[in-house]
DNA sequence: TTCGTTTTTGCAAACGTGTGTAATACGCTG
DNA sequence: CAGCGTATTACACACGTTTGCAAAAACGAA
């Protein structure tokens, strides 16, 4: 606020040597050799003065700011809150700060608070490089290109994003292993409330991976497609599933949940009449009766994947384009197996 | 990464005028006027060039960057990611950027993750005021005073810290408001899951609100002490309700989901035998069966008013010392009462 | 035309740090 | 003692922008 800060010239004043040998000390350089003598004198007057380096002034002058951007995507709701927390502990653990943001869709209202215009901001900022978390839309990375423009480089996650090195979740092959399980249950009549997995983004890969196992064991593939009100929409197609499905599959842990409760509004019971799995396993499916069995999104394991191949790049080594990380399913008690994995259940 | 940047130095150079000239153009300075005609022309320019200023040489020069430092407490588990999520929101409304991280504990393991580290960190990091979420733990202003030692403006939220502006939440007159809530339902046997309310932080602030209550009401105040695991201390004080209380009130809603699981273990159901009122309307405190009556934490309001006071305070303007929100009770099921407000339930 | 005033522009310094090049000092060898 | 290599330090500039001060240009009035 008020107080003049403490520069390396005060330093360099105090001692009577000049700036140079005190950013040399300081910085510990290694072409330009500072003797043992000097550099604890300076270590000393820095300590005395509480001498905090201008990082600011650092940034400017090196071009490396020690800051990363993390562009998060505020359609995941739930998740982007978790998903900010995983990458702030994945960043402090390199030493990193995070500038962060949190994008409407694309092509938002104003453009001011688009996501392009996010990452000028950023990059204005002077971040080291970029964060994004992708949804898989169409043009998608052809606008993180336009935005980014190479100036700095890009890690994406979530979703694979054309051109860019990525972290991302196989979701197709996470419900193919969900339908499969359902299918070993006994279950036939299976439906998918989701995107119709023609499209893009999570959903339809959920989608892609439901239609695989059905076809594959001979089943009948139905989609049941869910509006942007999650809970509201799967409350709503609850009504369609009497007598015509004995399981459904959710994208969305929040459409199980409206189908939950429009089912018990009908006297359906979960899991005893239909079996229901969920999507993205969110704080509330363990908390719900009864306890969802969800296909986990591992937020922690995305944010380290994403933070080691970003500071690789920043390192200069070369990275996979695409780190492919595993989506389990987490079996709870919405689906009526039994076999329930205690470490999975609040309590 | 590999292009270089446009400099208004470029633009200058194209335009035959000096950088000055630009600077004032681009940044439409008040006390050196530039001309409506070269004006149009430097930003024809700039536009063709697709400028972006340096952010970071503009903070260097101005001492002002347009980015605030965000520390979240970690100890909030599931609130840090929604608090957070409120903040960039209100950041943007303001157009300001979020250095965002999330302390650990004071006095943590290494002193490099520290709170203190982080601030330090920060406040190097060049940015113009610090939110700081609070405990209300012994020594917390003081540790901030000496952190910060006056650099920047610091605002705080969620407990009041002495010494600091700050957007504190009316823990007291919530819980007060809970306890009078099961009273007027004809509870007489209330017990308190949090800390004793002699000391500090907002369960203690809680506990004072119930204490006060159920004092005036003639009734005997009982303070059952939850441990860290807030889960496990639910499930494992559940033990000690039966018989002994009609009605609990938990600071947290974990520890409310604790109880439930443990209570129904018993054979107890809720509200029917036990009511039951948690703290912090959580995420999932609306999906948990039944849904929890909860003391709500407006992580929206609190954001957008400390960011109100931040502004003001950069702007030269006096601020209330701490600005009081109230934290309203939200009646959901488990206690029974009967009356629901639709619009605070899921569906 | 000349002077005064206002508008517009440029120069140069500043912000704090890093870094290439040159200078100094020291010690060693021949 | 000259010559040379090495260890240490200093000088000076760069990074991109803002800003106080002064100069130039434009304009109007006498």
């Amino acid at each position: 606020m008020r107080k003049k800060r403490v520069t390396i010239k005060d330093i360099a004043k105090t001692l009577g040597v000049s700036h140079t040998t005190v950013s040399r000390a300081l910085s510990r350089n290694k072409s330009h050799m500072v003797s043992e003598e000097t550099r604890r004198r300076v270590e000393q007057v820095a300590e005395e003065f509480s001498y905090r380096p201008n990082l600011l002034a650092k940034g400017f002058a090196t071009g490396r700011t020690g800051t990363l951007g993390l562009l998060a995507s505020e359609s995941y709701q739930d998740q982007a809150g978790t998903q900010i927390e995983s990458f702030l502990r994945a960043a402090d653990e390199r030493n990193y700060r995070l500038l962060v943001g949190m994008s409407a869709e694309w092509g938002a209202s104003s453009p001011e608070t688009g996501q392009a215009a996010q990452m000028e901001q950023f990059i204005s900022s002077g971040i080291d490089g970029l964060l994004v978390q992708t949804m898989g839309d169409a043009g998608e990375s052809e606008r993180i290109q336009a935005a980014v423009d190479d100036r700095v480089p890009v890690v994406t996650f979530h979703y694979p994003a054309r051109g860019f090195p990525g972290v991302v979740l196989d979701y197709a092959a996470g419900f193919q292993r969900a339908t499969e399980h359902l299918i070993a249950l006994g279950h036939r009549r299976i439906g998918f409330l989701g995107e119709n997995w023609e499209g893009r983004g999570h959903d339809a890969a959920r989608g892609r991976g439901y239609f695989k196992a059905m076809t594959e064991h001979g089943l009948h593939p139905v989609c049941l497609p869910v509006g942007r009100q999650q809970t509201e929409s799967g409350y709503r197609l609850s009504r369609e599933v009497k007598g015509r499905f004995s399981a459904l599959l959710c994208c969305s842990d929040y459409t199980a949940i409206g189908v939950f409760r429009g089912l018990g509004e009908s006297g359906i019971r979960v899991p005893d009449d239909v079996a229901i799995v969920g999507g993205g396993d969110s704080d509330v499916s363990a908390f719900v009766t009864p306890a969802l069995t969800t296909q986990s999104t591992p937020t922690r394991g995305i944010a380290r994947a994403a933070m080691e191949m970003m500071v690789k790049i920043l390192e200069g080594r070369e990275v996979a384009c695409q780190i492919v990380l595993a989506s389990n399913l987490i079996v709870r008690e919405s689906c009526g197996s039994g076999a329930v994995d205690p470490t999975t259940m609040p309590w």
